[in-house]
DNA sequence: AAGACGGGGCA
DNA sequence: TGCCCAGTCTT
């Protein structure tokens, strides 16, 4: 299989995204953007990558800033882990330059077998394939391999039979094309066949079943948490921001959140207590917010409160609604819908 | 090898 | 709802 077809389909199908530059690419470019991607859709990425580059146009400037910095940068991302090892790893590049071999950058943080060999290969040209769910898919269906997705069996025939392709073709455009390929035509369920431009040489589809391949991986059990989360503001129309001490969630701010179990009205208590204040909450709503394998119910309940209560480095801070704090999609959501209630309020009542 | 870790999109 | 997505790190 020497892949030609495949360019050929490339060259028709290709995609555009900001990171997809020319050949060789700038490799902070092509690192920021392939640590996004881990297990975060292009569209996701292609949406917060340029205000990201906005606020760190270069390395020097990632390696310079605090790591709070560069997790604000990552809000709304998810996973982000990856912004403070990318916070350690610009501090390294920048002492010691960047390794261009996929083995060595694979020993940097933050970069593993995917990311390393994407780097090296979209910045340094280097044909070492970066087998991520869309090669690890289509390998299996090309070879019709009874094997589960992230099977390490699977990732090492996919990056066998690719690391020929790639050979035969000497460019690191071979793996966008899978990658793109994957993405709309060998797609995980209802894959368009007939589109495909190795469609002759894909055992799987001689089988009539490519969607048997790969082996689906076995789900796990949900969880199905309520949270209480209280929107506090003070006179001067500021928030309070707590850090959350545990995962999930770790270390971003957000409204002081309730994430035991219980009666509602008990938790609503404590949680008033650990803050100090009293009063009388009102329910806003609710809204629902999924991690990992939880799909978590969060109840929101609203309080206006007397200037500097509950400042300090525990309890949180008083924040405008925009200000640049590491945080994630959860307090969005929240800000939301506390602004919704709120207008609907006004048009009911106003 | 398995579990933890965000969040959005889609059937 | 259930499953997937340009994965990595830890145990």
């Amino acid at each position: 299989m020497d892949g030609r077809q495949l360019l050929d389909w490339y060259s028709q199908h290709r995609r555009s995204f900001p990171w997809r530059t020319p050949f060789p690419r700038d490799p902070y470019l092509v690192l920021v953007a392939e640590v996004m991607l881990q297990q975060t859709q292009a569209s996701r990425v292609a949406e917060l990558l340029p205000r990201f580059l906005a606020r760190f146009p270069r390395l020097e400037d990632v390696a310079a800033a605090g790591e709070d910095q560069v997790v604000a940068a990552f809000a709304g991302l998810g996973y982000y882990r990856r912004a403070r090892l990318l916070h350690r790893l610009a501090q390294q590049l920048v002492q010691r330059g960047w390794p261009q071999d996929p083995h060595q950058l694979r020993q940097l943080p933050g970069l593993g077998p995917y990311t390393a060999a994407a780097v090296a290969a979209f910045a340094f040209g280097h044909l070492t394939p970066p087998v991520d769910g869309n090669l690890a898919r289509i390998a299996a269906r090309l070879l019709a391999l009874p094997l589960s997705a992230h099977s390490a069996q699977l990732r090492r025939q996919a990056t066998a039979l690719f690391s020929q392709m790639a050979q035969s073709q000497s460019t690191p455009a071979l793996f966008e094309a899978l990658m793109d390929l994957g993405a709309t035509v060998c797609r995980p369920v209802s894959p368009l066949c007939g589109q495909c431009p190795l469609a002759a040489r894909c055992l799987a589809f001689q089988k009539g079943r490519p969607e048997d391949f790969p082996l689906p991986k076995p789900q796990r059990a949900r969880e199905t948490p309520t949270w209480l989360a209280l929107w506090l503001e003070n006179p001067a129309g500021e928030v309070l921001l707590r850090p959350i001490t545990e995962p999930p969630l770790q270390g971003l701010w957000l409204p002081p959140l309730e994430r035991g179990s219980g009666e509602v009205e008990t938790r609503l208590r404590r949680l008033l207590g650990e803050l100090g204040l009293g009063g009388e909450p009102k329910a806003v709503g609710r809204l629902s917010h999924r991690i990992t394998h939880r799909l978590i119910t969060v109840l929101v309940f609203r309080l206006s409160v007397p200037p500097q209560v509950g400042e300090n480095g525990r309890n949180g801070r008083w924040v405008s609604v925009e200000a640049n704090v590491p945080t994630s999609s959860l307090a969005y959501k929240i800000a939301r819908l506390v602004a919704e209630a709120e207008s609907q309020r006004s048009i009911t009542y106003g």
